[in-house]
RNA sequence: CGUGGGGUAGAGCAGCCUGGUAGCUCGUUUGGCUCAUAACCAAAAGGUCGUUGGUUCAAAUCCAACCCCCACAACCA
């Protein structure tokens, strides 16, 4: 058996609930999981931090109680993606975090100590931008409250001496950044990135991995986050050639940067090979704007789920949402893609042909798996252009509705061309197949359901594959 | 002079890198069919391709300038 493929997702930080956006990576990443049916993927959830440790403060329940409640939410709304995953890490997991303490021994020449200087707001309790600064005029516009001139003590690791190894693998596609307009953006980005702050003093940060041989330092969310695609493997305890380097990577466009500059720059401190491919999507508008609490208009994905369920809502956002662009949601968007594609189109298709194959007693006779032809489809694939490939199998889809009205098997039966009737139904049956087998990364549920329709006798389903409201 | 993306039919988008009759989906109008979830198929209407200039036999596509929108700018997916 050839080595497996490894794909990863990011960690959502686990201070809310699922959010619409969580699930575009976890969706591109099990659609390519499913082509390439030999896949071990990573997904996982970021649990340290000031911000967990306060709303559990809040909430007045004990921190780790906290996030193993929305740890588990994650999970569940994973599950409901209709998307599986071979393991799963939580960076409260006491392996990952002596491993993470284990990576920073490792890298640790690469590390070095300096004073942060900085503007902080202390109801943010966080650092702004020089610009931030300037922009608000000194005062932090959330809190009412001016910048602090504060200073501290942070971890800092030196990208710098790895800048050039990143911008070659990034330029010779040893490790692709895609989209291209993204890798564009990153190769600017390198040039002028500085060594990143990947400590907190403990009495700023309390919530997190302790530093090694530092008891006044903690992590900061970077060195743990990311490290978490290398420590649910088993390293450095573990060999982990069998699955490292990762083929994918998927990640939101907005912590491309650490996934593309940082992190490499971590592995080659390890010593590690870089990922082939770092795949970026885009966020999800609602109507033309980011969706927000205070404008009010976030869509709860859960909601989504229960109104017209998993297949529905992977076809609408693998299809509808672009895969490495920022893409819009809309209610109006969602009902019409579904009751215009998912019920007319593919539905009404598999009603109409079943009904035919079954009003003419009609069974398919080979029933061998349609012959693979390499195709566009799998070129589209594999260069991880999802929503192209998804196109091209409705076309498919579409193609067969067309071939249907032109064949008129209807007339052949009336006017008993039975052997023409049997090719005809025949060649129809076999391209629905084929469309379905390149359908099952997408829906594979319905593409199951297609299958068991139409292998022995057929018989129509009872129930629509997608009922109309 | 921060970086990147975008401005193409009523809406949403492709085409631009590798110039050569302006395309797709939805919506609208008309016709066809009856196997099907009032579904399906066909045809039609609808565009100064942001503005101005340049290169060229030829520009949505290349070049220059300008106008407008959006995202990112050390943790709000």
């Amino acid at each position: 058996m050839a080595e497996k493929i490894y794909i990863t997702t990011a960690i959502p930080y686990v201070n809310g609930v699922p959010h619409v956006g969580h699930a575009m990576d976890y969706l591109l990443a099990d659609v390519c999981a499913r082509y390439f049916d030999n896949s071990r993927f990573q997904a996982g959830t970021d649990e340290h931090g000031n911000k967990i440790f306060q709303k559990a403060k809040e909430l007045n329940i004990p921190v780790q109680e906290y996030v193993d409640n929305n740890s588990k939410k994650f999970q569940d709304f994973i599950q409901r993606l209709g998307v599986e995953y071979t393991d799963f890490v939580r960076t409260t997991d006491q392996d990952h975090e002596k491993r993470v303490q284990e990576i920073w021994e490792k890298v640790k020449d690469r590390i070095y100590l300096a004073k942060y200087e900085g503007w902080y707001c202390t109801g943010c309790e966080r650092y702004v931008t020089e610009k931030e600064y300037e922009e608000n005029h000194g005062i932090c516009p959330d809190h009412q409250k001016s910048y602090e001139r504060l200073a501290e003590e942070n971890y800092y690791f030196r990208l710098a001496d790895f800048k050039d190894q990143i911008r070659e693998a990034i330029e010779s596609h040893r490790m692709r950044v895609l989209p291209e307009f993204r890798e564009k953006e990153i190769l600017k980005l390198i040039e002028d990135s500085p060594d990143v702050s990947i400590s907190r003093p403990k009495s700023q940060l309390t919530w997190g991995v302790p530093v090694p041989g530092d008891e006044n330092q903690v992590m900061y969310v970077w060195m743990d986050a990311l490290c978490n695609y290398i420590t649910v493997l088993g390293y450095p305890d573990k060999d982990i050639s069998d699955s490292w380097p990762a083929y994918a990577q998927f990640v939101g466009k907005d912590i491309l940067r650490f996934h593309a500059i940082l992190w490499p720059a971590i592995l080659l401190a390890l010593g590690l090979e870089l990922p082939k491919n770092i795949v970026s999507h885009g966020m999800i508008l609602a109507n033309g704007q980011k969706m927000s609490k205070s404008i009010g208009n976030v869509i709860d994905p859960i909601e989504v789920l229960d109104k017209h369920g998993t297949e529905a809502f992977r076809y609408f956002f693998l299809r509808h949402i672009d895969t490495f662009d920022d893409s819009d949601f809309t209610w109006e968007k969602f009902e019409d893609a579904y009751n215009n594609e998912l019920a007319n189109d593919l539905g009404n298709l598999v009603q109409r042909l079943a009904t035919l194959c079954k009003k003419n007693n009609f069974v398919l006779e080979n029933d061998d798996t349609p012959t693979e032809v390499e195709s566009q489809y799998d070129n589209l694939m594999r260069e991880f252009r999802f929503k192209e490939a998804f196109d091209e199998v409705w076309e498919k889809v579409q193609a067969i509705n067309r071939q249907i009205d032109e064949d008129k098997p209807w007339s052949l039966a009336k006017n008993n061309e039975t052997e023409k009737l049997k090719q005809v139904l025949s060649s129809e049956v076999t391209n629905l197949l084929e469309a379905t087998n390149q359908l099952k990364p997408f829906l594979p549920e319905t593409a199951k359901r297609i299958e068991e329709i139409f292998s022995g006798t057929i018989e129509p389903p009872k129930e629509p594959l997608f009922p109309k409201n």
